[in-house]
DNA sequence: TGTACATCAGTGAACGCGCGTTCACTGATGTAC
DNA sequence: TGTACATCAGTGAACGCGCGTTCACTGATGTAC
């Protein structure tokens, strides 16, 4: 990509393979399943010997680490994104998060498996931009609140169900009901305006 | 345990090596993780050879199954129990849904991804006192919606919510608030309510 | 501009490991007569 | 009650496999002079 020539010549250096790997990676988790994404078979998609990614990763556990870091980057850019071109839907947060994680439930179960595991918040050292607690935090600060610990409950009463929604929403169970309201997005939003109304029907 | 001599020698015969099974597995799960579950491992911790299982269970994947079934069964005494020892409380079901997920992570997973992968229903061939469709559909049935198509909206919700705290909970992030407020048991009911109430503040 | 050399980023073979599963077997149990 | 025999539920050794990781190596690149 940054040389002129030698356009089909593979050269013995690759010139990025921590990114072509953190792809293949990706690439691999999407089409074959969590299961099959060994580092070898990273190593393989990538087209370099299974010993080549010890020079960019200490082991495994460092490449699935780079991944899940990369991912909720993504996640928080699409989060901030949604924001900003929808600052009147108050569901647009949300539903993005919902819609990223389902269009690449493999990548997002890497993700959150991390964070779940993460001995501290796993955004901790991300940039404001990129970082999706601090897009869920903002897009509920401006609602009202009266503490901090509200505040927080918040959070997680927004985080658990888009969790929760990406991985129910492909329950066979719910396909009828889906095409009745026409479609995943219509139903998420049916979905999450339920919960805000659990005691009163619309 | 049907016989009353011999206390001690161990029968060449097991006796119920098919229950054995499924309670070593359960056991493994909690103890040292899902990956560390294999069809080895569970025969080795119920105290029988690599082979013996297969008298039992056609490959690895029908043990899971059993695994799987079974604890959704559990599940579902809970919730039916929950439901009729406090059917004042409209949280009780899905607060009892939630605990049984945190007291066994690793197994509720597997019951988790068992659903997920499911082609039909995972509870469709249940008997109604075990079924925790039923339990968290009759738990709703009482109160007030629309239509059929709106219920099924409103059971998505109830356990999208469940899932979702169920496995954020842990979330080393959420440790401040969680004390804050008393505890897990209350934290969950400030979360549910705060869903319940996402347009006012309490 | 050219050469020497250190450093970097690959290769490919090998390691030990635990896995799921199969196989021929054997000991225990239950039934027919 | 006793014996013959089919069936059942175990054993233990073996299979092939792909994995994560290490190792000595080599080709390419960049820097000093």
């Amino acid at each position: 990509m940054s040389d002129s020539n030698a356009p089909e010549a593979k050269p013995y250096h690759h010139g990025d393979l921590r990114r072509a790997l953190v792809d293949a990676a990706r690439r691999l988790l999407e089409t074959e399943g969590p299961a099959a994404m060994s580092l070898r078979a990273v190593a393989r998609e990538a087209g370099v010997s299974p010993a080549a990614p010890y020079h960019h990763f200490k082991d495994k556990s460092e490449l699935m680490g780079a991944i899940a870091s990369e991912g909720w980057a993504l996640l928080g850019e699409a989060m901030v994104e949604a924001h900003a071109s929808h600052p009147d839907d108050s569901l647009a947060v949300i539903t993005s998060y919902v819609s990223f994680a389902r269009s690449r439930p493999a990548l997002y179960r890497v993700m959150f498996e991390a964070a779940r595991e993460s001995e501290k918040s796993p955004f901790a050292d991300f940039r404001e931009e990129t970082n999706p607690y601090v897009s869920l935090r903002k897009s509920l600060v401006e609602r009202d609140w009266t503490s901090e610990a509200d505040l927080e409950v918040w959070i997680l009463a927004s985080w658990a169900s888009a969790h929760g929604l990406a991985e129910m929403l492909g329950f066979r169970h719910f396909e009828e009901v889906k095409q009745q309201l026409g479609g995943e997005e219509p139903f998420v939003r049916a979905v999450l305006e339920r919960m805000a109304h659990r005691n009163k029907p619309r």
